[in-house]
DNA sequence: TCCCAATATCTTGATGTCAAGATAACTCGA
DNA sequence: TCGAGTTATCTTGACATCAAGATATTGGGA
């Protein structure tokens, strides 16, 4: 009987075929990205899982948590917000004007600038993500559990090299984002 | 003068104001998951942009390099295909779709299943995607330049231990895809 | 003070995705 | 041989997202 041998995933089979088909190219930028990106996707289905048992969507969430973690008063502007949510400007309009009809945020006039509006979350939005974040942090553990904590960190800190380009704060780069 | 201490990223930002607001929560997870899916989104930008100049669209990109990796006669059955891309079948079914009016592939009924139905790449598919596929591996190796050889294995290694329980080839588990 | 580039948000239209369910064909045990 | 359950694909309708551009406001320099 023959078991546990270093278990393989789709993107090792992906790889193996590129080697026999452009045996030419080196595919190893794959080996991470391809994995970011698959494991990106099967992150999402957990979450809106997870999220389904609170009666909350996952492009809600994203908006709300962005706004709780911010802290009193639990404002933030639209600009703030889409960029804590990667989405466009055009989104965060369509998800705000949702979440206000919801009634888990408000959305008043900036005073301090005409152009701008603040958004601030309504105790029923509160209640609805601290719930919500709390589940989603157990299951997110459990998805983890495979690795120990030194693992973790170290995969952590690795990831984070790989964000700081994209993550800088507003230096020559930009991200594309308005 | 002061520069060049370790480089925070957003996540590092965002753990930070979690623990001053929740400071009951373990938020742990979120420094390896919020990266994930942080990362997949910046990814995604970033092969939209290599696309652009060779007339190819993400989505396409994806469904033609299946076919283009499966090798000789470059034939798989939508199935397969979406259990690759990891969408759903209301969706391949559209791609093919579209992609069959682009040329890029064609379909026919399998000759062994009458419920089944295999998409080829066609010759215009293949040249468009090996010229896409070159160039998307020139921007992801200029991504990962920051982390040495050795460290982009271990970050393959720690994400592939992630990803088993979800790739693992049809054992108990089932991933909800359909 | 005036003007213009930059900023903040919203609007519009096209498009891709998903969930749920419909249809047809296959498989295997009784 | 029959039928129940499974499998493969497609259809439908709702909906979230994006890109591009419109509108209003601000701020700094001439």
């Amino acid at each position: 009987m023959t078991f546990s041998r270093p278990a393989e995933d789709e993107v090792d089979r992906l790889v193996a075929a590129w080697k026999q088909e452009r045996p030419d190219l080196d595919v190893a930028p794959l080996e991470v990205l391809s994995r970011v990106s698959r494991l990106s996707r099967h992150l999402e289905r957990e979450r809106r899982a997870a999220f389904a048992s609170h009666d909350i969507e996952s492009w809600e969430f994203d908006v709300l948590t962005a706004l709780r973690r911010s802290g009193e008063p639990y404002e933030l502007s639209p600009g703030a917000l889409l960029r804590a949510t990667l989405v466009t400007s055009g989104t965060m309009t369509n998800r705000i004007d949702r979440l206000a009809a919801a009634g888990l945020v408000t959305r008043r006039p900036d005073p301090e600038d005409r152009r701008g509006v603040l958004v601030r979350l309504t105790r029923a939005g509160m209640d609805r993500v601290d719930a919500a974040f709390a589940d989603l942090l157990r299951r997110e553990r459990e998805l983890l559990a495979g690795l120990d904590q030194h693992e973790q960190q170290a995969l952590a800190r690795l990831l984070r090299t790989l964000l700081v380009p994209f993550d800088a704060p507003s230096d020559a780069l930009d991200n594309g984002l308005r």
